[in-house]
DNA sequence: CTAAAACTTGACGTCGACGTCAAAGGCAAG
DNA sequence: CTTGCCTTTGACGTCGACGTCAAGTTTTAG
């Protein structure tokens, strides 16, 4: 598969294809006259690095741990990098978690607000006060 | 309180507070002189800027839903705003606890296959097998 | 064979949240 | 008054993940 087809089939665009072939996330075969060639693995190869870089991954950070998500290729080193990126990842819920809470009380109390007429009494959930 | 007390007091650099005011995410009283003079109730703030910005908001939405959750102040599309924002969030949640899974059972069976020698054929949790 | 569509490399542009430096003015201590 | 830190505005720099031309090949359709 060339990489347009790759492209429509990821929904993600051929400059980023070739960006991500600059920062080894992805490797092409080459035919004879220099196009690049995938295989069928690489589409779900694209998806995985697309979930990293979600999860706010760097390119850097990707590079580094695919070998071993993908190839099953683990050394201790990428072992620890993996847990300490699952860390950060889980972090990163805990502090969305809690913005959620916060929004959705905030979203209760203004409704209640606008439901009785009052200004707003922030609850217990606002920080704000002193 | 001036400037450099209120970055201290939330970690966060005086830049940062400057361009925080410029994008109207704080407000500052300024002595005659010009200096920024800073209320208690800012160090708050500054931390649920912070929280927002966390949480993947950009400063242009921040600004605009900030009133709202300090002061109350709710309009009803300033709650669509806001549920849908939080719908983000809730969004980004899931990813992430996704991309965290993933992330477990990679690194449960790299850590099987370490202990057992084995190079590591990936379980049921990989989607790169064709 | 020819025109269109797809592909190549190279290089500059973008956007957001600041960092960083510069030049100048403010403020409390000795 | 001067020393030294704090603050001011202004403006350019940065970094990452691409977008967007440009100019030239290659492949495909007719």
């Amino acid at each position: 598969m060339r990489i347009g087809e790759l492209a429509r089939r990821t929904g993600v665009s051929t400059r980023a294809l070739r960006y991500y072939e600059e920062q080894n996330l992805l490797t092409a075969e080459r035919s004879n006259t220099g196009q690049r060639h995938y295989p069928e693995t690489a589409v779900a190869r694209i998806l995985l690095v697309r979930e990293l870089f979600t999860a706010g991954l760097s390119s850097k950070t990707i590079a580094e741990l695919t070998p071993c998500v993908i190839d099953g290729k683990a050394t201790p080193e990428l072992l620890d990098r993996l847990a300490v990126e699952r860390g950060h990842i889980d972090q990163h819920i805990v502090d969305l978690t809690h913005t959620r809470d916060r929004l959705d009380s905030v979203i209760a109390s203004a409704s209640a607000s606008m439901d009785t007429g009052t200004p707003c009494q922030p609850g217990p959930a606002s920080t704000a006060p002193a």
